[in-house]
DNA sequence: ACCCTTGTTGATAATGATTGTCAAAACCCT
DNA sequence: AGGGTTTTGACAATCATTATCAACAAGGGT
């Protein structure tokens, strides 16, 4: 059986209120920062179950840290700013069709997608005009 | 200025005579079998030459370890099966498309993107079925 | 062919994220 | 409240990757 302590329940508001992706080290900090005595370990935990709960979504960050975001609701993909870390969270049901159909077309099985847009959001890009 | 040295080659061809992707570890470990002396960390820094001068195609599998990939030529996403490694080359217009509209639709610029399918390949499944 | 400059190698140590351990603490049902 | 069971967390262990740095070798100039 599933337990509820007041741990999770951090991690997951902790989560929520933030912004873009963080990774477990990252949150960690930030609870400690807000005085929670929370383990490290005990927020890799949290946020492993939250991810395979479908109550977060998890993406590897390109020099492989795992990184976490509340997720809303719902299968969806993300479209982040490589500079800032602004995070848009966009549907692709085209995309879902596709994956399925491609995996099933060469005999492949419990298909999984990671499907990620990185770029520079509209501010970075105006910055990085300016500083040119 | 860049020097040619048979380790570079070395690693260069096991690249190429792989199928699918492997690792640096991976690869290290093919070269040892096949009697080469050559040492880990060179490995890692000629997979890290190849990706960056474009003549391999890198990716972080699933729990965090960087694959690489002899690339052939042109863009082209992959379904990898997550047991043995095996490799399909997808073709996906319509993901191309998508992408760069969904990026443009939100303001990003130079957008890049990463779409991978990973599974079980048809032999892998069936035998993950048999020891069931 | 020889030398010299400089990029490259590789054994090993260091790093850093993630996971394993396990006794103590917390949960929850009765 | 009591007890079986799960969860926690400090710490050790793992594991991929990177940094070190002295020894080495490629290749341009002589
Ligand atoms: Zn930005
Ligand atoms: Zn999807
Ligand atoms: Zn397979
Ligand atoms: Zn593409």
């Amino acid at each position: 059986m599933k337990r509820n302590t007041w741990q999770r329940e951090a991690v997951r508001e902790a989560l929520s209120s933030t912004e873009g992706f963080v990774s477990a080290q990252g949150l960690h900090m930030t609870l400690h920062g807000a005085g929670s005595p929370i383990g490290l370990a005990t927020v890799y935990r949290a946020l492993a179950d939250l991810a395979s709960e479908g109550d977060a979504d998890s993406l590897q960050s390109p020099d492989g840290e795992s990184l976490y975001r509340a997720c809303t609701t719902g299968h969806h993909h993300h479209l982040i700013c490589r500079n800032c870390g602004l995070t848009v969270e966009i549907e692709a049901d085209a995309v879902e069709q596709w994956a399925k159909t491609a995996a099933a077309a060469h005999g492949f099985t419990q298909a999984q997608h990671v499907v990620d847009v990185f770029g520079l959001c509209e501010n970075c890009t105006r910055a990085a005009a300016a500083a040119e």
